[in-house]
DNA sequence: GACTAAATTTCGGTA
DNA sequence: TACCGAAGTTTAGTC
C-alpha cells in the first residue's frame, strides 16, 4: 500500500481488511488499533483496477488497485498478493444515529440549572451572539453583573483562550461591562485551570449524571 | 445498537458491517461516511453473547452481543436480526506504517533552510524548551535578536494563540528579550493571519515541495 | 464556500 | 501514568 497526498505513507505487505463502501470510500484496516484505519481514501474517489505488469506479477501481485481523489490529487495504490476472502453486500440507506450527552446537553442542563453558577444567578440567554461567535451562556450574578460561561466536556487551554477572547470583546461593550467569566466543564486540565484562574476566570466542574438526575421528567432507557 | 458511556446513542435496525478485531475492538460501519464507524468500542473490551430472551426473539433478534469496557464502564449492545455473511481471518502481526510529510518534516526542513526566515537569520535550536512547552524553532535575526517560530501544517487561530503564549513568557526572560514571532505554515487562514499581524507576529508561507526539492541529497521514490 | 468549534476524537511523545 | 499537542484529523454548524 502506498499513499501520496497530504503526506506520503507506505504500508508493508501483510494480511489486511479492505473495505470499499458504496460512496467510494476505501479503508485499510489491521487487526488492532480500533476505529482508525491504517490508511484510507475519503470520497469522492475514482477506482481503477490497473493492469499488473510483468515485474509486479513476478513479485506476486495479483491485483493492483488505484484509488484517487480527483479534487485533492490524493492517490492510494494497493498491491494485492493474495485474496483470502471477498464478498460484497448491499447495505441500503442508513437511518441516522441518535446521540445525546454531548456539549449541547451540558449547555441545556446548565441553562436549566443556572443556580449551579451560584445562588441568585439568573439566565439571560444561551448562545449569546457576539461579533466573534456565540457565548455558550450569558447570565447575571445576584448584583446584576454579566457572567459569560464557556462550556466544555473536557476543559483544555483552548477553551480558556476562547472564553478570554469573548470576555475581552464583551468588556469593551459599555452596556455589558463588567463581564466576568466562568469556565465550566466535566473535566478541567490542571494547566487550563491555572491559566483560567490567573486571568480571573472561575472554574466550575459539572457532573453530567447529577445534572441529568435533577432534570425534571427525565426517564432513563436502561 | 445501543451505546451507553461517555454519551448515549441509539442506532436503528439496518444492514451494517460489523468488525471484531483481535484486540477486542468492535466497529459498526455503514455503507458511507468513510473512515469513522457509526459506533465502536475501543479496547480493552469484554465480549459476551447474551441469551436472547423470548421477547427479543419474537422481535426477530437472533444474536445479542454485549461489548463492555470494564475500565470506563462503556457498554455497547448489538441486537442482530439477520446474519448475511460471517467470516473470520487471522491477520497476524502488523508491520508499522511509515509516514513522512508531517509537521516534524516541515520543522526539520525549515531548520535546515533557516534563511527562509530572511537573509542573515541563524538557527539557535529546534524544540527550544520553555516552562509551558517547546517552541518549534528558536533563531536569531541579523541583529542578534531572538526569533521564535511556530510551525503548523495548517495555520489556524489556535496556533497564533500558542505562539502568543510562548512570546509572552519568553519576553519576560531578560536573557532572551526582545523576542519576535514568526508563524510559519503551509496554509494560513485569513483570520489567523489577521490576528497574528495584529499582534506583531510575522506570517510565513511554507512550500513543502519546494523545501523538499532544495533538501540536499534528497531522492524521491516515485 | 469559508471558517470555527466539537469529537465517545485517536494517537504519539514526554516528563 | 498523566498531560499536551498533532492528525492525511473528520464532522457539524454558522456566517
Amino acid at each position: 500500500m502506498d499513499y501520496a497526498g497530504r503526506l506520503s505513507a507506505h504500508l508493508p505487505l501483510a494480511t489486511r481488511l479492505l473495505v470499499v463502501k458504496a460512496d467510494g470510500s476505501v479503508l485499510v484496516h489491521s487487526d488492532s488499533l480500533s476505529y482508525k484505519p491504517l490508511n484510507w481514501m475519503s470520497p469522492p474517489t475514482t477506482f481503477t483496477l490497473d493492469e499488473v505488469d510483468e515485474e509486479r506479477a513476478a513479485a506476486g501481485v495479483v491485483e493492483l488497485w488505484r484509488v484517487a481523489n480527483p479534487k485533492t490529487a490524493d492517490l492510494l495504490v494497493i498491491s494485492i498478493h493474495e485474496i483470502l476472502h471477498d464478498s460484497s453486500h448491499e447495505l441500503g440507506v442508513d437511518p441516522g444515529l441518535q446521540k445525546d450527552g454531548v456539549e449541547a446537553d451540558l449547555q441545556r442542563l446548565l441553562a436549566e440549572q443556572i443556580e449551579l453558577l451560584g445562588e441568585g444567578h439568573t439566565l439571560v440567554r444561551r448562545e449569546y451572539m457576539t461579533a466573534i461567535g456565540p457565548v455558550d451562556i450569558l447570565a447575571k450574578d445576584p448584583d446584576g453583573a454579566s457572567v459569560a460561561v464557556e462550556i466544555k466536556r473536557r476543559g483544555d487551554i483552548d477553551g480558556v483562550e476562547q472564553l478570554t477572547r469573548y470576555l475581552e470583546l464583551m468588556n469593551r461593550d459599555p452596556l455589558l461591562a463588567p463581564v466576568t467569566g466562568v469556565f465550566a466543564a466535566q473535566e478541567i486540565k490542571p494547566q487550563a485551570r491555572t491559566l483560567a484562574e490567573d486571568r480571573g476566570i472561575r472554574c466550575l466542574l459539572l457532573d453530567y449524571d447529577t445534572m441529568r438526575g435533577l432534570e425534571t421528567g427525565h426517564a432513563r432507557l436502561f
